[in-house]
DNA sequence: GTCTATACTTCGATAGAC
DNA sequence: GTCTATCGAAGTATAGAC
Protein backbone atom coordinates (compact mmCIF):
# COMPACT_ATOMS: atom_id res chain seq x y z
CA UNK A 1 0.00 0.00 0.00
CA UNK A 2 2.24 2.36 1.01
CA UNK A 3 5.60 3.21 -0.71
CA UNK A 4 7.21 -0.13 1.11
CA UNK A 5 7.55 -3.30 -1.17
CA UNK A 6 5.85 -6.18 -0.29
CA UNK A 7 6.12 -10.07 -1.50
CA UNK A 8 2.47 -11.45 -0.79
CA UNK A 9 -0.77 -10.23 -1.18
CA UNK A 10 -2.36 -7.87 1.26
CA UNK A 11 -5.29 -10.16 0.99
CA UNK A 12 -4.03 -13.60 1.22
CA UNK A 13 -5.21 -15.47 4.02
CA UNK A 14 -2.12 -16.76 5.64
CA UNK A 15 -1.12 -13.35 5.66
CA UNK A 16 -4.27 -12.55 7.98
CA UNK A 17 -3.95 -15.52 9.80
CA UNK A 18 -0.03 -14.20 10.89
CA UNK A 19 -1.59 -10.65 11.65
CA UNK A 20 -3.77 -12.23 13.84
CA UNK A 21 -1.20 -14.86 15.28
CA UNK A 22 0.73 -11.87 16.24
CA UNK A 23 -1.88 -9.77 17.95
CA UNK A 24 -2.82 -12.64 19.71
CA UNK A 25 0.59 -13.11 21.23
CA UNK A 26 1.14 -9.79 21.79
CA UNK A 27 -1.94 -9.42 23.78
CA UNK A 28 -1.40 -12.68 25.93
CA UNK A 29 2.33 -12.86 26.20
CA UNK A 30 3.75 -9.61 25.31
CA UNK A 31 6.01 -8.41 22.42
CA UNK A 32 8.34 -10.34 23.64
CA UNK A 33 6.77 -13.57 22.57
CA UNK A 34 6.33 -11.82 19.12
CA UNK A 35 9.16 -14.58 17.09
CA UNK A 36 8.56 -15.42 13.98
CA UNK A 37 8.67 -18.56 14.72
CA UNK A 38 6.05 -18.08 17.90
CA UNK A 39 4.09 -16.50 15.63
CA UNK A 40 3.97 -19.05 12.39
CA UNK A 41 3.34 -21.81 15.20
CA UNK A 42 0.28 -19.67 17.09
CA UNK A 43 -0.83 -19.59 13.01
CA UNK A 44 -0.14 -22.96 12.18
CA UNK A 45 1.88 -21.85 9.08
CA UNK A 46 5.80 -22.32 9.28
CA UNK A 47 8.17 -19.85 10.17
CA UNK A 48 9.56 -18.58 6.32
CA UNK A 49 5.99 -17.54 5.42
CA UNK A 50 6.51 -14.89 8.14
CA UNK A 51 9.43 -13.25 6.38
CA UNK A 52 7.72 -14.20 3.05
CA UNK A 53 5.00 -11.78 3.93
CA UNK A 54 6.75 -9.84 6.07
CA UNK A 55 10.12 -8.94 4.99
CA UNK A 56 10.98 -8.17 8.57
CA UNK A 57 9.84 -8.57 12.24
CA UNK A 58 9.74 -4.56 11.80
CA UNK A 59 7.45 -4.73 9.02
CA UNK A 60 4.99 -7.54 11.06
CA UNK A 61 5.14 -5.33 13.58
CA UNK A 62 4.18 -2.13 11.68
CA UNK A 63 1.43 -4.21 9.83
CA UNK A 64 -0.10 -5.18 13.04
CA UNK A 65 -0.74 -1.56 14.12
CA UNK A 66 -1.47 -0.13 11.07
CA UNK A 67 -4.72 -2.65 10.28
CA UNK A 68 -5.10 -2.13 14.71
CA UNK A 69 -5.27 1.75 13.70
CA UNK A 70 -7.67 1.45 10.94
CA UNK A 71 -9.94 -0.57 13.01
CA UNK A 72 -9.74 2.06 16.13
CA UNK A 73 -10.08 4.81 13.69
CA UNK A 74 -13.01 3.86 12.69
CA UNK A 75 -14.81 2.69 15.37
CA UNK A 76 -13.95 6.00 17.54
CA UNK A 77 -15.37 7.76 14.11
CA UNK A 78 -18.89 5.59 15.08
CA UNK A 79 -18.60 6.51 18.73
CA UNK A 80 -18.48 10.68 17.85
CA UNK A 81 -20.96 10.51 15.87
CA UNK A 82 -23.35 8.21 17.89
CA UNK A 83 -26.46 9.78 20.13
CA UNK A 84 -24.43 9.51 23.53
CA UNK A 85 -20.76 10.12 21.97
CA UNK A 86 -19.05 10.86 25.57
CA UNK A 87 -20.42 7.54 27.25
CA UNK A 88 -19.35 5.73 23.90
CA UNK A 89 -15.83 7.73 23.68
CA UNK A 90 -15.59 6.16 27.41
CA UNK A 91 -16.39 2.77 26.66
CA UNK A 92 -14.07 2.20 23.53
CA UNK A 93 -11.21 3.44 25.45
CA UNK A 94 -12.12 1.01 28.81
CA UNK A 95 -11.65 -2.09 26.32
CA UNK A 96 -9.40 -4.30 28.04
CA UNK A 97 -8.12 -6.50 25.31
CA UNK A 98 -7.32 -3.13 23.86
CA UNK A 99 -5.58 -1.37 26.84
CA UNK A 100 -2.92 -4.48 26.96
CA UNK A 101 -2.40 -4.17 23.46
CA UNK A 102 -1.47 -0.22 23.83
CA UNK A 103 0.71 -1.37 27.26
CA UNK A 104 2.43 -3.26 24.96
CA UNK A 105 3.19 -0.40 21.57
CA UNK A 106 3.97 1.95 23.94
CA UNK A 107 6.85 -0.30 25.00
CA UNK A 108 7.56 -1.47 21.58
CA UNK A 109 8.05 1.98 20.18
CA UNK A 110 10.13 3.15 22.90
CA UNK A 111 13.06 0.73 21.20
CA UNK A 112 11.44 0.58 17.09
CA UNK A 113 11.96 3.22 14.84
CA UNK A 114 9.49 2.09 12.93
CA UNK A 115 6.43 1.18 15.30
CA UNK A 116 7.28 4.58 17.02
CA UNK A 117 6.53 6.79 13.52
CA UNK A 118 3.61 4.37 13.24
CA UNK A 119 2.35 4.15 15.95
CA UNK A 120 2.28 8.24 16.52
CA UNK A 121 0.65 8.50 13.34
CA UNK A 122 -1.86 6.78 14.54
CA UNK A 123 -2.02 8.40 17.79
CA UNK A 124 -1.94 11.94 16.31
CA UNK A 125 -5.23 11.09 13.51
CA UNK A 126 -6.94 9.44 16.62
CA UNK A 127 -6.74 12.36 19.10
CA UNK A 128 -7.28 14.59 16.28
CA UNK A 129 -11.29 12.73 15.80
CA UNK A 130 -11.93 13.83 19.02
CA UNK A 131 -10.59 17.63 18.63
CA UNK A 132 -12.68 17.69 15.38
CA UNK A 133 -15.85 16.61 16.87
CA UNK A 134 -15.80 17.50 20.74
CA UNK A 135 -16.23 21.09 20.49
CA UNK A 136 -19.72 20.54 18.78
CA UNK A 137 -20.49 17.40 21.05
CA UNK A 138 -20.05 19.47 23.98
CA UNK A 139 -21.63 22.76 23.14
CA UNK A 140 -24.57 20.57 22.61
CA UNK A 141 -24.96 19.21 26.28
CA UNK A 142 -24.04 22.55 27.67
CA UNK A 143 -20.37 21.94 28.38
CA UNK A 144 -18.57 25.04 30.11
CA UNK A 145 -15.63 25.36 27.53
CA UNK A 146 -14.32 28.30 29.15
CA UNK A 147 -13.77 26.18 32.40
CA UNK A 148 -12.47 23.07 30.12
CA UNK A 149 -11.09 23.55 26.56
CA UNK A 150 -12.17 20.72 24.28
CA UNK A 151 -8.32 19.33 23.91
CA UNK A 152 -8.08 19.11 27.53
CA UNK A 153 -11.57 17.09 27.79
CA UNK A 154 -10.41 14.78 25.20
CA UNK A 155 -7.38 13.39 26.87
CA UNK A 156 -8.98 13.65 30.18
CA UNK A 157 -11.93 11.25 29.47
CA UNK A 158 -8.99 9.02 27.56
CA UNK A 159 -6.71 9.59 29.90
CA UNK A 160 -9.01 7.97 32.65
CA UNK A 161 -10.23 5.14 30.87
CA UNK A 162 -6.57 3.85 30.12
CA UNK A 163 -5.00 4.25 33.37
CA UNK A 164 -7.83 2.25 34.79
CA UNK A 165 -7.10 -0.36 32.51
CA UNK A 166 -3.37 0.17 32.65
CA UNK A 167 -3.91 -0.72 36.60
CA UNK A 168 -6.30 -3.16 36.52
CA UNK A 169 -3.90 -5.39 34.06
CA UNK A 170 -1.60 -4.78 37.23
CA UNK A 171 -3.88 -6.20 39.63
CA UNK A 172 -4.11 -2.51 41.21
CA UNK A 173 -7.42 -1.24 41.47
CA UNK A 174 -7.53 1.30 44.36
CA UNK A 175 -9.73 3.95 43.46
CA UNK A 176 -11.25 2.89 40.43
CA UNK A 177 -14.95 2.35 41.38
CA UNK A 178 -14.94 5.90 42.87
CA UNK A 179 -13.32 6.73 40.04
CA UNK A 180 -15.71 4.91 37.60
CA UNK A 181 -18.70 6.38 40.00
CA UNK A 182 -17.66 9.66 39.53
CA UNK A 183 -16.86 9.40 35.79
CA UNK A 184 -20.52 8.20 35.53
CA UNK A 185 -21.75 11.17 36.95
CA UNK A 186 -20.28 13.24 34.61
CA UNK A 187 -22.09 11.31 31.98
CA UNK A 188 -25.36 11.60 33.32
CA UNK A 189 -25.28 15.42 33.99
CA UNK A 190 -24.28 15.54 30.07
CA UNK A 191 -26.03 12.89 28.35
CA UNK A 192 -28.74 11.82 30.89
CA UNK A 193 -29.37 8.70 32.11
CA UNK A 194 -27.70 5.45 30.26
CA UNK A 195 -29.43 4.33 27.72
CA UNK A 196 -29.16 0.42 26.83
CA UNK A 197 -29.01 0.50 22.66
CA UNK A 198 -26.06 3.17 22.88
CA UNK A 199 -23.55 0.91 24.82
CA UNK A 200 -23.62 -2.41 23.44
CA UNK A 201 -19.83 -3.86 24.53
CA UNK A 202 -20.73 -2.31 28.17
CA UNK A 203 -19.74 -5.47 30.04
CA UNK A 204 -17.38 -3.56 32.47
CA UNK A 205 -19.48 -0.36 33.43
CA UNK A 206 -20.91 -1.59 36.87
CA UNK A 207 -24.03 -0.55 38.11
CA UNK A 208 -24.68 3.17 39.45
CA UNK A 209 -26.06 3.26 42.81
CA UNK B 1 16.31 -9.51 52.25
CA UNK B 2 13.42 -11.35 51.29
CA UNK B 3 12.82 -14.99 51.18
CA UNK B 4 15.25 -15.35 47.95
CA UNK B 5 18.47 -17.20 48.19
CA UNK B 6 21.22 -14.57 47.01
CA UNK B 7 24.93 -15.39 45.72
CA UNK B 8 26.38 -11.70 45.96
CA UNK B 9 26.52 -9.28 48.92
CA UNK B 10 23.98 -6.83 48.64
CA UNK B 11 26.39 -3.88 49.01
CA UNK B 12 28.83 -4.88 46.33
CA UNK B 13 29.62 -2.30 44.08
CA UNK B 14 29.46 -4.46 40.61
CA UNK B 15 25.61 -5.34 42.09
CA UNK B 16 24.82 -1.78 42.02
CA UNK B 17 26.74 -1.21 39.09
CA UNK B 18 24.53 -3.70 37.11
CA UNK B 19 21.59 -2.30 38.43
CA UNK B 20 22.51 0.81 37.35
CA UNK B 21 23.02 -0.16 33.66
CA UNK B 22 19.97 -2.32 33.84
CA UNK B 23 17.60 0.41 34.46
CA UNK B 24 19.48 2.74 32.10
CA UNK B 25 19.13 0.42 28.94
CA UNK B 26 15.74 -0.14 30.32
CA UNK B 27 15.16 3.46 29.88
CA UNK B 28 16.91 3.96 26.70
CA UNK B 29 16.27 1.51 24.78
CA UNK B 30 13.30 -0.83 26.08
CA UNK B 31 13.42 -3.92 28.00
CA UNK B 32 14.05 -6.19 25.62
CA UNK B 33 17.80 -4.62 25.10
CA UNK B 34 18.03 -5.89 29.05
CA UNK B 35 20.18 -9.14 28.07
CA UNK B 36 22.94 -10.57 30.19
CA UNK B 37 25.81 -9.59 27.95
CA UNK B 38 24.22 -6.43 27.46
CA UNK B 39 23.88 -5.12 30.81
CA UNK B 40 27.51 -6.50 31.43
CA UNK B 41 28.83 -4.66 28.29
CA UNK B 42 26.74 -1.39 29.58
CA UNK B 43 28.43 -1.87 33.06
CA UNK B 44 31.75 -2.61 31.80
CA UNK B 45 31.73 -6.13 33.76
CA UNK B 46 31.86 -9.77 32.63
CA UNK B 47 27.83 -11.38 31.75
CA UNK B 48 28.26 -14.31 33.77
CA UNK B 49 28.76 -11.83 36.70
CA UNK B 50 25.21 -10.79 36.31
CA UNK B 51 24.19 -14.63 37.14
CA UNK B 52 25.89 -14.47 39.99
CA UNK B 53 24.68 -11.92 41.49
CA UNK B 54 21.37 -12.50 40.25
CA UNK B 55 20.46 -16.17 39.70
CA UNK B 56 18.18 -15.30 36.38
CA UNK B 57 17.00 -12.49 34.67
CA UNK B 58 13.59 -12.39 36.63
CA UNK B 59 15.73 -12.02 39.71
CA UNK B 60 17.38 -8.79 37.78
CA UNK B 61 14.33 -7.39 36.85
CA UNK B 62 12.69 -8.27 39.93
CA UNK B 63 15.68 -6.07 41.81
CA UNK B 64 15.47 -3.30 39.38
CA UNK B 65 11.94 -2.63 40.69
CA UNK B 66 12.46 -3.18 43.93
CA UNK B 67 15.46 -0.74 44.00
CA UNK B 68 13.14 1.97 42.28
CA UNK B 69 9.70 1.03 44.39
CA UNK B 70 11.80 2.02 47.60
CA UNK B 71 13.32 5.12 45.80
CA UNK B 72 9.93 6.28 44.98
CA UNK B 73 7.90 5.36 48.13
CA UNK B 74 10.43 7.58 49.93
CA UNK B 75 10.43 10.45 47.20
CA UNK B 76 6.70 10.23 47.44
CA UNK B 77 6.40 10.36 51.13
CA UNK B 78 8.58 13.28 51.41
CA UNK B 79 6.21 15.14 48.57
CA UNK B 80 2.71 14.10 50.04
CA UNK B 81 4.62 15.89 53.65
CA UNK B 82 5.72 18.83 51.59
CA UNK B 83 4.13 22.54 51.73
CA UNK B 84 2.74 21.79 48.60
CA UNK B 85 1.33 18.38 48.87
CA UNK B 86 -0.70 18.50 45.42
CA UNK B 87 2.06 20.49 43.20
CA UNK B 88 4.69 18.15 44.08
CA UNK B 89 2.67 15.36 43.43
CA UNK B 90 1.44 16.50 40.13
CA UNK B 91 5.47 17.38 39.32
CA UNK B 92 6.52 13.37 40.86
CA UNK B 93 4.92 12.02 38.30
CA UNK B 94 5.45 14.01 35.52
CA UNK B 95 9.09 13.03 35.92
CA UNK B 96 10.18 11.96 32.12
CA UNK B 97 12.31 9.45 33.21
CA UNK B 98 10.49 7.90 35.45
CA UNK B 99 7.37 7.53 32.74
CA UNK B 100 9.20 5.26 30.29
CA UNK B 101 10.35 3.35 33.32
CA UNK B 102 7.07 2.55 34.12
CA UNK B 103 6.00 1.40 30.56
CA UNK B 104 8.86 -0.88 30.42
CA UNK B 105 7.66 -2.24 33.41
CA UNK B 106 4.18 -2.74 32.77
CA UNK B 107 4.06 -4.18 29.50
CA UNK B 108 7.12 -6.48 31.28
CA UNK B 109 5.34 -7.14 34.13
CA UNK B 110 1.93 -8.42 31.11
CA UNK B 111 4.57 -11.45 30.64
CA UNK B 112 6.67 -12.04 34.03
CA UNK B 113 4.96 -13.34 36.82
CA UNK B 114 7.58 -12.38 39.54
CA UNK B 115 7.80 -8.77 37.91
CA UNK B 116 3.98 -8.62 37.97
CA UNK B 117 3.75 -9.36 41.35
CA UNK B 118 6.48 -7.06 42.34
CA UNK B 119 5.50 -4.18 40.98
CA UNK B 120 1.79 -4.64 41.31
CA UNK B 121 2.92 -5.02 45.28
CA UNK B 122 4.65 -1.51 45.00
CA UNK B 123 1.92 0.21 42.85
CA UNK B 124 -0.70 -0.79 45.88
CA UNK B 125 1.69 0.67 48.67
CA UNK B 126 2.24 3.67 46.62
CA UNK B 127 -1.44 4.35 45.91
CA UNK B 128 -1.91 3.48 49.95
CA UNK B 129 0.45 6.30 50.69
CA UNK B 130 -1.82 8.33 48.84
CA UNK B 131 -4.54 7.74 49.71
CA UNK B 132 -3.95 7.96 53.25
CA UNK B 133 -2.74 11.06 52.93
CA UNK B 134 -4.72 12.90 50.72
CA UNK B 135 -8.10 12.93 52.62
CA UNK B 136 -6.02 15.60 55.39
CA UNK B 137 -4.40 17.84 52.64
CA UNK B 138 -7.51 18.15 50.21
CA UNK B 139 -10.01 19.10 53.51
CA UNK B 140 -6.89 21.69 54.76
CA UNK B 141 -7.33 23.83 50.80
CA UNK B 142 -11.15 23.67 51.16
CA UNK B 143 -11.46 20.53 48.50
CA UNK B 144 -15.47 19.40 47.88
CA UNK B 145 -14.51 15.72 49.30
CA UNK B 146 -18.34 15.18 48.55
CA UNK B 147 -17.84 16.32 44.80
CA UNK B 148 -14.55 14.10 44.15
CA UNK B 149 -13.41 11.64 46.88
CA UNK B 150 -10.10 11.56 47.64
CA UNK B 151 -9.82 7.76 46.48
CA UNK B 152 -10.59 9.51 43.06
CA UNK B 153 -8.45 12.60 42.91
CA UNK B 154 -5.37 10.50 43.76
CA UNK B 155 -5.97 8.78 40.47
CA UNK B 156 -7.22 11.15 38.35
CA UNK B 157 -3.83 14.12 39.48
CA UNK B 158 -1.51 10.44 38.68
CA UNK B 159 -3.00 9.24 35.58
CA UNK B 160 -2.85 12.44 34.01
CA UNK B 161 0.50 13.36 34.70
CA UNK B 162 1.14 9.71 33.28
CA UNK B 163 -0.39 10.29 30.62
CA UNK B 164 1.02 13.36 29.19
CA UNK B 165 4.44 11.21 29.92
CA UNK B 166 3.58 8.30 28.01
CA UNK B 167 2.07 10.11 25.12
CA UNK B 168 5.30 12.77 24.85
CA UNK B 169 7.33 9.56 24.71
CA UNK B 170 5.37 8.75 21.58
CA UNK B 171 5.94 11.95 20.09
CA UNK B 172 2.03 12.86 20.21
CA UNK B 173 1.74 16.27 22.60
CA UNK B 174 -1.79 17.71 21.18
CA UNK B 175 -4.28 19.02 24.13
CA UNK B 176 -1.30 18.82 26.53
CA UNK B 177 -1.13 22.07 26.92
CA UNK B 178 -4.19 22.72 27.53
CA UNK B 179 -4.48 20.46 30.09
CA UNK B 180 -1.22 21.31 31.57
CA UNK B 181 -2.54 24.57 31.92
CA UNK B 182 -6.07 23.50 33.32
CA UNK B 183 -4.03 21.72 36.32
CA UNK B 184 -1.98 24.09 36.79
CA UNK B 185 -5.27 26.42 37.75
CA UNK B 186 -6.53 24.01 39.84
CA UNK B 187 -3.27 23.61 41.99
CA UNK B 188 -3.42 27.56 42.21
CA UNK B 189 -6.68 27.52 43.43
CA UNK B 190 -6.00 24.70 46.12
CA UNK B 191 -2.76 25.93 46.88
CA UNK B 192 -2.46 29.56 46.11
CA UNK B 193 0.51 30.46 43.33
CA UNK B 194 3.56 28.14 42.72
CA UNK B 195 6.19 29.10 45.29
CA UNK B 196 9.57 28.47 44.00
CA UNK B 197 11.00 26.54 47.11
CA UNK B 198 8.32 23.39 46.75
CA UNK B 199 9.48 22.38 43.12
CA UNK B 200 13.11 22.18 43.05
CA UNK B 201 13.04 19.90 39.95
CA UNK B 202 10.54 21.72 38.11
CA UNK B 203 12.24 21.67 35.02
CA UNK B 204 9.43 20.76 32.63
CA UNK B 205 6.48 23.45 34.57
CA UNK B 206 5.70 25.47 31.38
CA UNK B 207 5.13 29.16 32.53
CA UNK B 208 2.11 30.23 33.23
CA UNK B 209 -0.29 32.98 31.48
C1' DG C 1 34.44 -12.21 43.45
C1' DT C 2 35.93 -12.62 38.85
C1' DC C 3 37.71 -15.21 35.13
C1' DT C 4 37.62 -18.84 30.90
C1' DA C 5 35.14 -22.11 28.67
C1' DT C 6 31.20 -24.11 27.17
C1' DA C 7 26.33 -26.35 26.62
C1' DC C 8 22.16 -25.65 24.87
C1' DT C 9 18.30 -22.93 22.96
C1' DT C 10 16.18 -19.69 20.14
C1' DC C 11 16.43 -15.92 17.23
C1' DG C 12 16.09 -13.40 12.29
C1' DA C 13 16.85 -14.17 7.77
C1' DT C 14 18.08 -16.34 3.24
C1' DA C 15 18.72 -19.87 -0.68
C1' DG C 16 16.72 -22.87 -3.55
C1' DA C 17 13.57 -26.96 -4.67
C1' DC C 18 8.79 -27.81 -5.77
C1' DG D 1 2.90 -19.70 -2.12
C1' DT D 2 4.91 -23.14 0.61
C1' DC D 3 8.42 -26.37 1.57
C1' DT D 4 13.41 -28.19 3.38
C1' DA D 5 17.72 -26.88 4.77
C1' DT D 6 20.81 -23.97 6.84
C1' DC D 7 23.71 -19.77 8.47
C1' DG D 8 25.46 -16.87 11.96
C1' DA D 9 24.32 -14.20 15.93
C1' DA D 10 22.65 -13.75 20.38
C1' DG D 11 20.24 -15.45 24.27
C1' DT D 12 20.29 -17.90 29.40
C1' DA D 13 22.74 -20.43 32.35
C1' DT D 14 26.34 -23.48 34.55
C1' DA D 15 31.00 -25.65 35.78
C1' DG D 16 35.30 -25.04 37.42
C1' DA D 17 39.99 -22.63 37.73
C1' DC D 18 42.09 -18.81 40.08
Amino acid sequence: MSGTRRIGTESAASRTALLDAALRLMVTEGYAAVTSRRVAAEAGLKPQLVHYYFRSMDDLFVAVVQRGAAQNLDRQARALSSSEPLRALWELSSDPTETTLLTELAALANHRKAVRSELAAFAEQFRGQQVKALPAILERCGFDADAVPPQAAAVILTALSRIIGIERDLGLTTGHAELRHLVEGWLDVYEGAPSASASPTASNRPRRS
